[in-house]
DNA sequence: AGTCGATTTTTGGGAC
DNA sequence: GTCCCAAAAATCGACT
């Protein structure tokens, strides 16, 4: 295994592979960190100009699914609600 | 369709049986609902008796794993942050 | 602190309560991981059935709802989509 | 209510400001969509090069943690654990 | 297909 | 009482 031989004859390679790897992966998490706060601030902008977050979410949500699938979710949702004697 | 039926001819055998799945599923999710209540409540209780739920919640994870894979776990993290350099 | 207590003088008070608290929690977790699998089992069974357990799932999350809150947010995203030109 | 203008009068000022909120989080979120890709990347890289990448996940969670932070929870769990009869 | 991890949504706690 | 933040639960997707 990779790291063994670090500890068995101090090869240092395998940490550099390593410590590479994970770098780059706190690096790419960093920026991913701070997109999800400018997120966090346009939908608290949103919030302050009157709009509701929570169906802005939603609004964007259905903006990503096909429009054929969002239909005939509706419809499959419409129908069992009906099979129900609900609506 | 199944639902599409109801519609079509009144047929509510399909209605009932969805009736029948959906109450099932209401009345287990409602029993779960109750358990997890009473688990926040002990966790409360331990709160008061001084405890930390935080690290009441890791011992509890940690007695519901194999102590063969913690140790490997364990093991293997300390390698990798040795070969880092870290501790 | 409590578990100091333990491993200063030997007391285990504290070790009796800290198990007795995990144990319960233990036991109440158990009981709902039961539940989970009958809801998991409700679920195969209405789709082997021909039912959508997806929507399902979207079913039993409204009528978990106040149906008033369920037309206001529905009355809200459309409003929001026709503002987008949606729909 | 903000759309409600729109519907009313035909003001279009409300939707334009929705729609530029709502872009500007799609784009953000198309860009984290994207890191998460190369964050996916490099674990699968790390994993054909041998490392554990479950392992790797959690010293990247360690490593965001004050390392105080860590020998405190560690202690802790380990005087728990030791209350408990375990280790 | 079944588990595992990640993301998102919801809920509880705390502050003002 | 209301709003914000953090923790927890549920849902969703990826990988095996």
């Amino acid at each position: 295994m990779a790291s063994l031989q670090v500890v068995e004859d101090g090869d240092d390679i395998e940490g550099e592979q390593l410590r590479n790897l994970i770098e780059r992966i706190e690096r790419l998490e960093e920026e991913k960190a701070v997109l999800a706060d400018h997120v966090r601030s346009v939908y608290a902008e949103a919030k302050s100009s009157g709009f509701d977050p929570k169906i802005i979410r939603k609004v964007v949500r259905l903006r990503k699914m096909d429009p054929r699938d969002v239909d005939e979710e509706e419809t499959l949702i419409h129908m069992y609600m009906r099979a129900l004697g609900m609506e």
